[in-house]
DNA sequence: GATTTATATATCAAATTTGATATAATTAAT
DNA sequence: ATTAATTATATCAAATTTGATATATAAATC
């Protein structure tokens, strides 16, 4: 997990201005990030490295890092519950109306 | 969807007395069931049919169904972040700590 | 600065999901 | 009750993800 997440901000903000028609591609990069780093950032508060997580997934370490890559959305529902399973954690899905005003 | 929860909830209570393992098989289609039933409930209160939302995604009804059936638990988020931008809602996915006692 | 240790990236077969078609089953409308 | 409309299920090829191996890059430790 690459923490340039910062610099990237202010490059986005450059670019958007030129391109406006990028944004959609910025939410899903935006909140693939996130996901990424809420498992790099749980996996580290466990002391945990990528390798010792992949055994308790049952996979490798390579998997792994892609899984916490920032640029990578590609992930199913399963692989992230094994993931959360092993990290002690449990995965939580919403769909939040987007004219909703309840949104805790 | 089948809108047979409440009768599966009280057979449910009757097997895991005879067999506790089959929880973690119940955690995931619990889970699995929200996702699908917050599908299910937002499409519903925009007056859509599957049909509808199913051209909306840009796919077929059949797997729109398929989304909305109770028992699946294949999907990928990019399938789910078509299916929540059709319904014009996002889509969240928190992590949450086992132990964490915040969890709003 | 050399050597482990940890993480990132590339590739590819195997496994899984998606999309589409067809059709059954359910529900609504007339 | 028929018919029309909606939803569910089955199947299969095409597309995508996963798992594994290999290797590159980065970070820490000696």
């Amino acid at each position: 997990m690459k923490r340039i997440k910062d610099d990237l901000d202010k490059t986005t903000e450059k670019i958007l201005k030129e391109d406006p028609s990028f944004q959609e591609e910025l939410d899903r990069a935006d909140r693939a990030w996130d996901v990424a780093f809420q498992i790099y950032d749980l996996r580290q508060k466990l002391g945990l490295t990528q390798k010792q997580l992949a055994e308790l997934v049952g996979t490798k370490q390579s998997n792994i890092a892609r899984i916490e890559s920032a640029d990578y959305t590609g992930y199913t529902f399963k692989t992230l519950e094994k993931v959360t399973k092993a990290l002690k954690a449990r995965l939580e899905i919403r769909i939040i109306p987007g004219n909703s005003k309840i949104n805790l």
